[in-house]
DNA sequence: GACCCATCTGAAACTTGTTCTAGATTAGCG
DNA sequence: CGCTAATCTAGAACAAGTTTCAGATGGGTC
């Protein structure tokens, strides 16, 4: 863990811009990532298929994503930005703000009903990833927290209590996808379980209950 | 997914008891493979050593837990059944239910603590397991379960909106876990996190609408 | 255009989880 | 005891993630 010998293309903000062709190439991966995963789930993605599919040499393709969780958890990023784009276009409308993001995580629920193995893949990627992938995941983090930040439609700061329930909003959409995803939840369930969470946000209307 | 051709050691109420050597088969396995998790974690466990550390045969390991996933939740279950023998002798003394449920989970943090690696590869192994092992993930955690409304100390049946809760705590609790073990969260900011959502037990919280 | 360096390619090799096979051992039973 | 079926062993074989390496290609510089 000293000085990072990593490839340019690791981070977010690379320190060589890519070339265009080597942007291509990121997305053509992205893109095989997504339709092998949408087939089959995690075990579909296969890095030598994955390399096939974007004609990309297997050592390109890691040179690209160092890991196949790396490869899966960018891959999840990519779905975030849209997922979070098409959020800001139409936004929740409920008075309240636990009902907001009640709201916005049960369409986002619903996006990975339609996509079940896609879903499967990339948030078993992300609860597998080990510390070598922990700013990436970190990134995804990051991305999930501005959505629901963005769904509480709060004016200035959060404050550290609004924080730690976003934080375990997170946790709890997470956990209850896996339960989902693996088949020990249903889709009722879940949603309990994401309303009994936002339960945890504060409803600037009500007093605190005794 | 027919009729299931496993072998009778697969469930908990084995077909066909065990006979001694096989108990003691099972009890070295399991032995060896908290020997090799507390070393190294999850990558750590690699099932050719299991075999040899426990003195059985590769195809012999794979008959007991028909995967390194079975394996590992299996010993999760294992620690589990102790926390639980530990907690009953040592009940939380709070006043509180939410208080003494955050103060048993923090009991199991600590010992998590202690031996971060064997954290690291149950807990991986729980949230990565798919649907092959549902069976065994939902023992533990129902474990898990059965710890959390032992801390609660309820009297009678729980109402369905404690068993939310207590969903939801468990979510946080695997899901604060991980951050933890992946290095992106600190031990002070699992204990908020638990805290927090411990919470949702003592003021049953208006679910909000979606 | 010639040269240089980083990148990309193709293919083999290595690692570890998992499966398979042939033969030895064990448990249960008459 | 002797038989039979199940279990266990040793080891090869297979699958997929990852690494490595020799050579081809591309882009920038003189």
């Amino acid at each position: 863990m000293a000085t990072e010998p990593r490839s340019p293309l690791a981070s977010l903000a690379p320190a060589t811009p890519l070339t265009e062709r080597q942007e291509a190439r990121r997305r053509r991966i992205l893109q095989a990532t997504t339709q092998l995963a949408s087939r089959g789930g995690f075990d579909a993605v296969q890095m030598r298929e994955v390399a096939e599919l974007s004609s990309v040499a297997l050592g390109t393709l890691y040179r690209y994503f160092p890991s196949k969780v790396h490869l899966l958890v960018a891959t999840m990023q990519d779905q975030l930005e849209h997922l979070h784009e098409t959020l800001r276009k139409r936004p929740p409308t409920d008075q309240d703000p636990a009902a907001r993001v009640a709201q916005t995580l049960m369409r986002a629920f619903r996006a990975m009903q339609r996509e079940p193995h896609l879903a499967d893949a990339m948030v078993r990627a992300l609860t597998f990833a080990d510390r070598s992938v922990s700013a990436e995941v970190d990134t995804v983090s990051r991305l999930t927290t501005a959505i629901v930040l963005d769904a509480m439609g709060l004016t200035g700061r959060p404050s550290p209590e609004q924080l730690s329930a976003v934080r375990v909003i997170e946790h709890t959409w997470h956990s209850a996808l896996i339960t989902w995803l693996s088949g020990r939840a249903s889709i009722a369930q879940v949603k309990i379980d994401i309303e009994t969470v936002c339960g945890l946000i504060g409803t600037p209307a009500e007093p605190a209950r005794a």
